[in-house]
DNA sequence: CATAACATACCAGTTGGACGGTTTCGTCAA
DNA sequence: TTGACGAAACCGTCCAACTGGTATGTTATG
């Protein structure tokens, strides 16, 4: 009835948008801020629309949740082309992909408290355990010396660390530890 | 009228009790489960009593926090006593601390989910940053150095891990893994 | 008997989602 | 080139269940 209608479609914008929305409410105001009233508002599509491409609630941050893992996937790739050495590669993939995520200008430290609340979901914590395992199987051949166990681990932390502002530490401090991080997977 | 008024009072029990429903919610069915309806249900207490012992939501929350930090100072402070050296101590009290509180048998890995789930509420994330803020502080003068926050760093994602079941490793490289951190404090 | 420890009833707002409508778009026959 | 047509991309409304919270009880306990 009203002009609503009549703006041009555009379906991936507009499923992009809801992902996007959703993920800074779930960054900035918690799992239980993430509804889909607060995310149709904010995103300027009706509930109706929304539900059109998310069928339910659910599958609305099982897309989200799969959109991070695509996007680690893509920085973990990107890192490993550039990398000529076989042996350890994917975890220096791995590392520098979430250092990277890290360092991105704009809003992209969002990354990092969504991968988070969408994590305390126990519904979603499985897809996580499906996602290393998968990995871990794929690059056994390369990664999965001991160092390299601790090389992802330590990176974890890191990723936790800085996420949640905690274990502060000087630009110095943090070269000298991805260095020896790095080394580490090379042994 | 009912007979329910008639059992005994037990304040500090039905306020464990309360916390202890509200942490399983969390762990088990993530935040959106954690509703007043639901912990006072669960827990055979009605939902005025629950709100006589946490006259909110957030209250209710940031005293299950609360309750989980207390509970890690204390199995910090207890790893502490038994440690001679000064150098270190406070780095290796958390390191063992988050050790035992894994290994502990009754589910006390719910320890590490609750913690997420709330690490993932953008208002109880300040607590942690203060908690933490609060600790260095504190033990500036034997737990500054560059390996201490390291091993520090690395007792999160050993955290991490195991609560995500992910990276799973073998007991030997466990042990040579802690024994390794353990040997970082003492530098 | 005063107060803390509960219970019961109720409320206004919000929740996820079902539903039926309207508009645009790709396509394919004429 | 057109234009009909089915499907996809939306919109707006309605609803039952549930949400956090209030107000007012009732009972045990010091």
């Amino acid at each position: 009835m009203s002009t609503a209608h009549h703006r041009k479609k555009q379906p991936l914008f507009v499923r992009q948008q809801l992902l996007d929305v959703a993920a800074r409410l779930a960054s900035e105001k918690g799992m239980t801020a993430v509804t889909l009233d607060a995310v149709s508002g904010a995103s300027g599509v009706s509930k109706g629309g929304l539900l059109h491409h998310f069928p339910s609630k659910n599958m609305l941050l099982e897309a989200l949740f799969e959109s991070l893992l695509a996007r680690l996937d893509a920085a973990i790739e990107e890192a490993m082309r550039a990398d000529p050495m076989p042996h350890g590669r994917f975890t220096r993939g791995y590392l520098h992909a979430c250092l990277a995520l890290r360092d991105q200008p704009q809003g992209t430290k969002d990354w990092a408290q969504v991968t988070m609340v969408l994590l305390s979901e126990p519904q979603l914590r499985q897809r996580w355990r499906d996602w290393v395992r998968g990995r871990s199987e794929e690059y056994v051949g390369t990664d999965s010396s001991v160092d390299a166990a601790i090389v992802r681990l330590a990176t974890d932390g890191i990723w936790l660390a800085d996420l949640l502002g905690s274990h502060d530490m000087d630009e110095g401090a943090r070269e000298r530890l991805i260095g020896r991080l790095i080394e580490l997977t090379q042994l």
